[in-house]
DNA sequence: GTCAAGAAGATTGTCGACAGACGACAAAAC
DNA sequence: GTTTTGTCGTCTGTCGACAATCTTCTTGAC
């Protein structure tokens, strides 16, 4: 603290210049390839591969891997290695039911407690339409998405809401991505949002409350149909 | 974990025995260290002192840290090392909202497909009363105490209810354990449970989603009342 | 042709070692 | 006396090596 101020007091121009280490490099670089379909789901890790090709040793690597497994995206067994996880209908349709369940709650609280979050939320909405009107890709519009979600965790003021959701956050867009297309409009992502916006600005809780319980509830049957869909289909 | 409930629900006598071994029989010992009391909060955990005292090597000692640091009972900082979490009144009261939050939902869906967990349910209530009979200490209370709520989460049929439940609970009793006494007569952990498992016995979900809500809402009262004092006190 | 047992290869599990980072304390400068 | 600088011990970050384990391929019997 004396050596925050002091050097703040004197007016220093050095930024804290990040000290995350191999390992948080590591774990985005992985995240970045499951994300991007470069590795598919039940697809194997091994460590040694990934080392070798990062050219470092397996002891980062296995770290990360670790720390990709409590974050959902890859899953661990003893002897055998890790592989990135392929998620069920029903495990999909799970999460976004806890979604709603965290989501519904972080907006009431979020309305009734902190309207000062507002105008970051419809700067979010007006990005989604501005990428509908470029025409930006699917993974574009599922990162804006999820940045207006995180914010209402946020705004609620609950840590421990923030905390699920960054925890689903990246297994929620893995399941976004696999489908490849989830409104046939892009202009109907962006829409679907305002009526979340709407309430919040209204001041009326259960409104708020009732529109992300809804607009979860439709990307719910969406992507669970639709993976649904691929279950029955891609059976190799 | 997983290893463990599987095992359980197909009934073998077995203990989970060192299939894993290592980083899981570390881990649990930690766990054990840190609830009992003998490693207090903010304290550091040297991962060479720990794997000389163990007669291993750091490597699975690091591991279980890993492990233990996403189910929040300890915190890592770059470059300094693992220390046991301390948590502000504010961070338990977050944390109690959050279940708050995911067991009324579980409840509610227990209640209306589910009524088979009721008996599992009543057991853990009884469980409770022969305890306060025995004069059975706060540890055997606690436990018990979650092994109820787990049920419910269990019973709900979302695994992602389940697996946030795992990942708050033992940081939920590390919360419960430093205060040292919660009731002042034991008789009311158990009676405080009644009320949920009537309105599940009569199918009623609302008045099982209110009366759990209820439930833990005192018990974030007491925690985060007894916490509070703790923190005015207790400045070294 | 099918299946089982065993050998060979590959991958994980654990270890000990060394380099780098941090905090504490002592020494020097003002 | 206070502040800065230098030094030291301790701990983490990463590595390469070896043992334990799993998977695959081969071999042989039926």
């Amino acid at each position: 603290m004396n050596r925050e101020t002091s050097a703040l007091s004197e007016g220093y121009p050095f930024l804290p210049l990040s000290r995350n280490g191999l390992v948080d490099r590591v774990a985005h670089s992985l995240v970045s390839a499951i994300l991007s379909g470069a590795i598919r789901p039940g697809e194997r890790l091994a460590e040694s591969h990934i080392a070798r090709q990062m050219d470092l040793s397996r002891a980062p690597v296995r770290e990360a891997l670790r720390l990709l497994e409590s974050s959902g995206l890859v899953e661990y067994r003893t002897n055998r290695g890790f592989f990135v996880r392929v998620n069920s209908a029903r495990s999909i349709g799970d999460l976004y039911e806890l979604r709603i369940v965290i989501e519904t709650a972080a907006v009431r609280a979020l309305t009734l407690t902190n309207p000062d979050a507002l105008p970051g939320l419809r700067a979010k909405v007006d990005e989604l339409y501005q990428l509908a009107e470029a025409g930006a890709d699917m993974m574009s519009h599922v990162s804006v998405d999820m940045q207006f979600h995180r914010l209402i965790c946020e705004g609620s003021g609950n840590q421990r809401f923030l905390q699920v959701f960054d925890q689903i956050a990246n297994e929620t867009k893995l399941g976004l991505l696999v489908i490849g297309r989830l409104y046939d409009d892009p202009h109907r992502m962006a829409e679907t949002h305002e009526p979340i916006v709407d309430a919040i600005a209204a001041g009326d809780a259960d409104a708020a409350a009732a529109a992300i319980a809804y607009h979860i509830g439709v990307a719910k049957d969406l992507v669970t149909e639709h993976i649904g869909k691929q279950q029955e289909a891609g059976e190799t």
